[in-house]
DNA sequence: CTGAACCGTCAGTCTAAACTGACAATACCG
DNA sequence: CGGTATTGTCAGTTTAGACTGACGGTTCAG
């Protein structure tokens, strides 16, 4: 009788099914395909797993899982559990996605955002620096440069506050949020 | 008299500056780096440039130029401009930073959100037939697993929407608008 | 119609990032 | 403590993706 084998074969196959999907929205966001791998599986698996379990499951290596884990940590989605009496180290996944959403932006807006925008500033300090430096025809070209960069900068900005708004909301009923903001501003009247 | 010669100077450096920044974050976004200084150089120069141009001016072969520059038609953000007694083709950017960005996610959303979605209902579809199918003890593992998968596909879905909402509010606007949804609804009572 | 100027393409090369596996470090057992 | 099981690290290798430059096609002036 192996029709429980069969039903762990299956098991697996929806595992590695949702585990691929998840892995390609990884790579979309710029996250290694072994990390999204690995995120995915721990977030299907009802238990924590260790590093050898999660290498065997994926077919890398442990380095490969162990560096892995590191970076979901780092990202703030997935916790050490420790076993009393247990020499093993075990991982388990944020389950809501939701909340490790959150965590990931936070996370990314930290490391990315706010350094990417400090290096916007200073280049539209030294453009106006320069532009108010020149004389002659070519001021023109640098201030033209320097509202340029400005009006990017602007933008940027307004795409922080986005990001603020969506942090300082939390989880959960931001769609609903969003489309109760749509209906009261139908088209462009701010 | 050299003067102008050093504003050119100058001019290209707070060009450089820019267009450093702006790669950095179209990294961030995924796009390639020759693509994001293209894209800034057109942003920050005021009449079209032509292949050539661009390549000299970024010191990168044409061929890479070229490529860029298709991608980024391809992305509906530059656009091709000839002008009649002129053998060469020149581009031009979008000018508006909101205009580029909203089209920018609608692309995407085409391209790389709609099918992974599929492939998410696929993988959903897989394992809710899988847990119908088995019987035994494993069966509340294989429903474990499809529930855990609907509420992933639950998840994306509301993202989803908030990029409906997004493309469907047009540029502008939009943080002023998140900002006030804000303040409607302080907490999460939807 | 010919030649020159230019753009688009893609095979081959180069570069950057990911992955492996051996070794080092650590924790725990008897 | 010594031995063993396990995780962490990183030099070297592999792989994926970007870039170059030569070629072919197209357009236009003469």
């Amino acid at each position: 009788m192996n029709e429980a084998a069969d039903n762990r074969d299956t098991l697996r196959e929806v595992q590695d099914r949702f585990i691929e999907v998840w892995s390609e929205i990884s790579q979309l966001w710029g996250v290694n395909k072994s990390v999204g791998r690995v995120h995915a599986l721990l977030y299907l698996t009802h238990e924590p797993l260790d590093i050898d379990s999660i290498a065997e499951r994926l077919q890398i290596s442990h380095g490969n899982a162990s560096t892995s884990i590191r970076d979901l940590m780092a990202w703030g989605v997935v916790r050490r559990v420790t076993r009393p009496g247990d020499r093993k180290t075990f991982f388990e996944a944020e389950q809501d996605p939701w909340t490790w959403f959150h965590t990931t932006i936070r996370e990314r807006r930290r490391r990315e955002v706010v350094p990417v925008m400090e290096r916007l500033h200073e280049a539209a300090g030294f453009a106006e620096g320069a532009g108010k430096g020149a004389k002659g025809p070519e001021r023109k070209r640098l201030e033209e440069a320097h509202d340029k960069i400005e009006k990017f900068a602007d933008f940027a900005h307004e795409f922080v506050d986005l990001i603020d708004v969506f942090l300082a909301i939390g989880h959960g009923r931001m769609a609903k949020v969003f489309r109760t903001a749509a209906k009261l501003f139908p088209k462009e009247r701010g």
